[in-house]
DNA sequence: TCCTTCACAGACCGACGGTCGGTCACCGAC
DNA sequence: GTCGGTGACCGACCGTCGGTCTGTGAAGGA
């Protein structure tokens, strides 16, 4: 299967060019004020291969979307997976996470667009996106066990990822994105610890 | 001043019918779904008419999130500076918040749709809008007092709000808003007790 | 060699956001 | 009152953009 015909070959090869551009495009402008015609003229292609190969900008879209989150999906699932402790792992995924939001890739496509773009497709329907998977699967140990009773598995995922999302806000507007990346880690790591203390039975928790 | 022209009072009839409209359809078709030809036609007027009132379709849009938003920042401020503790207070305006996003019209244009529609205007440049200053009133004395020590008061207020949000999307999702907002209070309260119980100093913090 | 398949071309369309010259009712000045 | 100015409103028009449709030429199996 890796031998793959010419015909397939470059087709994909057109594809990943399509997406590529419009990865570009659409992290330097965002996504209403890019042109599929301005995409089509910088691939040095006709409008109708944009279109066999997309149904449309919000697919072609998608499409960038899923290659950018699953970038950073990657980092940051492989720093909790390192850890053995759970409260280690949100930790360790948190911190790649604000690392993530340095690119601004990822915070154009989708922490600004992907709302709006993804909103009657992924959300109204049952279809999901990576990150909340992602999410549960880190948070799952701490609902599971003793700590954190009585709390549902989906709505912490959510209000979490609306942490992170102000997080990347904070660092996607600041003068000084470093600097507001750890001014954020600060703060996620004050609630961090604050929910762990007054949440785990048996542990004196460090004060200072 | 109460004394209106008749021009003026018809100008102003005719913008609040506008907005009125506008309103009306961009929460329930979204932003970019929604038409201007269709608004205008609805109020019974010429598109004259409405860019008369309004330099564009985000300018109309920022009108309406204005009067969505003031409705419900109003309650939500309320409730929090009728409570004499900050903890309460606090604790009280989140209530207030999480019945906010009960309404779909506060859910489809604060939530979803301003993000990107006010994105070039609000963000990049130095307007800020009512939610982080309202935030800040709030947690500016939990800041101030020797409780969480060194957060930053922007910061906190950036992930506090981004967690309302998510707390926000995950009621709009919900089959069931009115379970899911239970839910929701339940995670915002522990994380709250958390972050107090551990930073709290002279505090037996009650454990069940 | 033929002929099916398919990536790709590019002219075309309808819709939408925005513009602009024109119209007419209102309002202050004399 | 009437007269000139103002401004709310009209609606035809334009440019752009997302999306469609028919065509075409090369690839590749028979």
């Amino acid at each position: 299967m890796t031998v793959k015909k010419l015909r397939e070959r470059q087709a994909e090869a057109t594809r990943e060019l399509l997406v590529g551009i419009a990865r570009e495009r659409f992290v330097e402008q965002g996504y209403a004020a890019t042109a599929m015609d301005d995409i089509v003229q910088r691939a040095g292609l006709a409008k109708g291969a944009l279109y066999h190969h997309f149904s449309g900008k919000d697919a072609l879209f998608k499409a960038v979307y899923d290659v950018v989150l699953e970038e950073t999906a990657g980092a940051v699932m492989a720093a909790a997976l390192a850890e053995e402790d759970p409260w280690a792992a949100v930790r360790a995924g948190l911190s790649a996470f604000l690392d993530a939001c340095l690119l601004p890739a990822f915070r154009r496509i989708v922490i600004i667009d992907s709302v709006t773009v993804l909103a009657a497709r992924a959300w109204d329907s049952g279809t999901e996106g990576v990150e909340l998977p992602m999410l549960r699967t880190v948070l799952t140990p701490l609902v599971d066990s003793d700590v954190l009773p009585g709390v549902g598995l989906d709505v912490l995922a959510h209000v979490a990822l609306g942490g992170l999302y102000g997080s990347a806000l904070y660092i996607a507007r600041a003068a000084d994105p470093e600097a507001a990346r750890a001014e954020a880690d600060v703060v996620l790591d004050v609630i961090l610890r604050g929910v762990r203390a007054a949440n785990t039975t048996g542990d004196p928790h460090p004060n200072s």
